[in-house]
DNA sequence: TAATTATGTCATTCG
DNA sequence: ACCGAATGACATAAT
């Protein structure tokens, strides 16, 4: 029955009894004999005889009876829940974080964890009808009035660009409902748009954060976390949900206006007492459309928080809370993993599990495996898992160094372990190369970058990244830093080494680290000498290059210079022969004569005639 | 997706 | 013989 409940009624949708605005809800709910009942008792003026609503008196006595005694339990229920809501406000996140029924009531048959499939098919039992009838009129109403409803029952008229929580509801309901109008999922997706866009504001990440972080040690979040629906396309609800979660605690962080809308609303519609108890029931109304969507709409931080599996492009805003959790908390760090990997995080997808960031620096990846082969826990992994997609997770939260450090020194003595044993420097650079990138590699195959974070990750990799030898010099609590340990002259750096009581891991790590940081050195001197010897071969090429045209035009200019004098030779030559005359007066014949100069310069005729029997005498 | 480039690392040689 | 620099070769990430 749904009229049985007052107190479950004092709320929202009280004003819009379903059972009197759907027709179907009497049918299909078989108890119409019990609503003519009531009808009957609360009003004796009805003016008819019971006998014409009833169909024998005997079966209305006892149904009668009966509903007396459903409407006394869920007084006494009614009351039991009251003074929970009174009792702590943490419990009732605790429930609503938890998605599960109310623990104390054991009157209470099903309410928040009932299928959304017993809430629908209308086949009501005596029991269940009472208890799921709050429900009923919830799905009844919301099918009556999708979107109307849920945002008209709240007094003041909520803008929905702006009021996330309220018209998300009906987004999701959009997804199972195909009756829904085209309007509600257009704004949805402008919804979605929208906020892709601001989350994808550094700041607005961070402030969202910080009030994760506030939330993260809400004991009951498993049932929340253990959901695998990371690549849930409505991921984008999972963060407006989150500010209108914590806007009931958190309102002095977030800045936003809309923050406090849907709360407001409710709290404008009914008692606070009530509120966590409305909010419970609309999230068992829409368990029916979109339970998964709907669960991270409402503990979207929970989710990123605790178990992990934070969607990947966000793993950078996962870094900071987590780095609190571990400042904040009394959780040790051996407990994360236990923690992670045993209330039901277990269900997580193995590539979700290599994109939570600084997972396998201590966490999940290799938490476990620690166990199983500590030889591969050794520095032989990797050197204690970190590995370039490490550095790449850990290095993906901008300005967040210092946490992931915190992050890394916190899990190091876990991480290092009781069988920890020295690993011979040679072995462990091997091994490491050999473990370090298979493990990796899934890591980096399963990636779920959601398009509002790309341009993090894109902004990330420029970001200076703390080098592996870093990491592992801090997983082995190196005293040095590196850049001393590198840098420092030999006598100096043995001097330092002696005045510290290191161990032989640590004593061969920083050896390696000096050692490949020298050799880092060098190879960016050699590289760089390299190139300056390519440049400056390329320009003595160039200038060769350019001397051997200059050659080649000054050999061309010589020659045509030298057939210009040949030819001005020739012709002051013929000149002067030509001017020539003999005893007669006569001109000198060419074939018979010709001129020859001396190396004094005296110029001579000479008769060819004798050349000419000169050779015929030498031949 | 293939090609190219940049960088880190190891092994080896050189001074 | 030892040490550190130099460098070739390779692997991997980034472009």
């Amino acid at each position: 029955m749904c009229s049985t409940t007052p107190a479950e009624h004092s709320g929202l949708f009280w004003e819009i009894p379903p059972q009197l605005t759907n027709p179907f809800f009497l049918v299909s709910c078989g108890q119409d004999m019990d609503l003519i009942d009531i009808l009957w008792r609360q009003d004796i003026d009805l003016g008819a005889e019971r006998e014409v609503f009833d169909y024998s008196h005997r079966q209305k006595e006892n149904e009668l009876q009966r509903q007396r005694e459903l409407e006394e339990e869920k007084r006494q229920q009614l009351l039991r829940e009251q003074e929970k809501a009174l009792l702590a406000q943490l419990q009732l996140d605790e429930e609503t974080g938890e998605f599960v029924p109310r623990p104390a009531s054991g009157a209470e048959p099903q309410t928040s964890t009932t299928p959304p499939e017993v809430t629908q098919n209308g086949l009501f039992t005596e029991e269940d009808g009472n208890a799921l009838s709050f429900d009923e009129c919830m799905q009844l109403l919301a099918e009556t009035f999708p979107l109307v409803e849920a945002i008209e029952a709240t007094p003041p008229p909520v803008e929905p660009s702006v009021s996330p929580p309220a018209s998300s509801v009906p987004a999701l309901m959009a997804a199972h409902q195909p009756p829904l109008p085209v309007a509600v999922e257009k704004t949805s997706q402008d919804l979605e748009q929208a906020w892709m866009e601001l989350l994808s504001i550094p700041e607005l990440q961070q402030c969202l954060n910080v009030q994760m972080a506030a939330d993260v040690l809400e004991p009951s979040f498993s049932a929340v976390s253990a959901r695998p629906e990371l690549q849930d396309p409505n991921y984008n609800f999972y963060m407006p949900a989150l500010t209108d979660m914590e806007a009931t605690t958190a309102d002095t962080v977030c800045p936003s206006g809309y923050l406090g809308t849907f709360e407001g609303t409710l709290s404008n519609t009914i008692p606070p007492d009530n509120l966590n108890q409305m909010t419970l029931k609309a999230l068992d109304l829409n368990t029916n459309f979109n339970a998964d969507s709907f669960c991270d709409m409402f503990y979207p931080g929970l989710m990123n928080k605790v178990d992990g599996n934070a969607p990947p492009a966000n793993s950078g805003i996962t870094d900071l809370p987590l780095a609190e959790l571990q400042n904040t908390s009394p959780l040790k760090p051996m407990d994360i993993p236990k923690f992670a990997l045993g209330e039901g995080f277990e269900s997580r997808k193995p590539e979700v599990n290599g994109e939570f960031p600084d997972s396998d620096s201590g966490l999940s990846l290799d938490a476990s495996p620690n166990a199983s082969s500590p030889e591969k826990s050794i520095s032989g992994d990797g050197s204690f898992g970190y590995s370039d997609s490490d550095m790449e997770e850990m290095d993906s939260n901008p300005g967040s160094v210092d946490a992931e450090s915190d992050f890394t020194d916190m899990f190091s003595p876990s991480f290092l372990g009781d069988g920890y044993q020295a690993p011979s420097s040679v072995g462990s650079q091997s091994q490491e190369a050999k473990v370090r990138h298979p493990k990796t590699e899934p890591a980096e195959g399963g990636g779920h970058d959601k398009p509002p974070f790309t341009k993090d990750k894109h902004k990330r990799r420029a970001e200076t990244r703390l080098s592996r030898d870093e990491q592992r010099a801090k997983a082995l609590q190196i005293p040095f830093t590196v850049d001393m340990i590198i840098n420092l002259p030999v006598d100096d750096f043995n001097e330092m080494m002696s005045k510290q009581q290191l161990n032989e891991a640590q004593l061969a790590l920083v050896r390696d680290i000096r050692r490949r940081g020298k050799n880092k050195v060098a190879a960016q001197n050699c590289r760089k000498r390299k190139m300056e010897n390519i440049v400056g071969l390329e320009y003595e090429l160039d200038s060769l290059k350019e001397e051997r045209e200059r050659l080649l035009k000054e050999r061309t200019e010589t020659g045509s210079s030298l057939r210009e004098m040949k030819q001005q030779l020739n012709s002051l030559y013929l000149e002067v022969f030509g001017l020539l005359r003999d005893e007669d007066g006569k001109p000198y014949s060419p074939s018979e004569y010709s001129l020859q100069q001396t190396s004094d310069g005296s110029v001579f005729l000479v008769p060819r005639v004798k050349k000419t029997l000169i050779k015929s005498k030498g031949n």
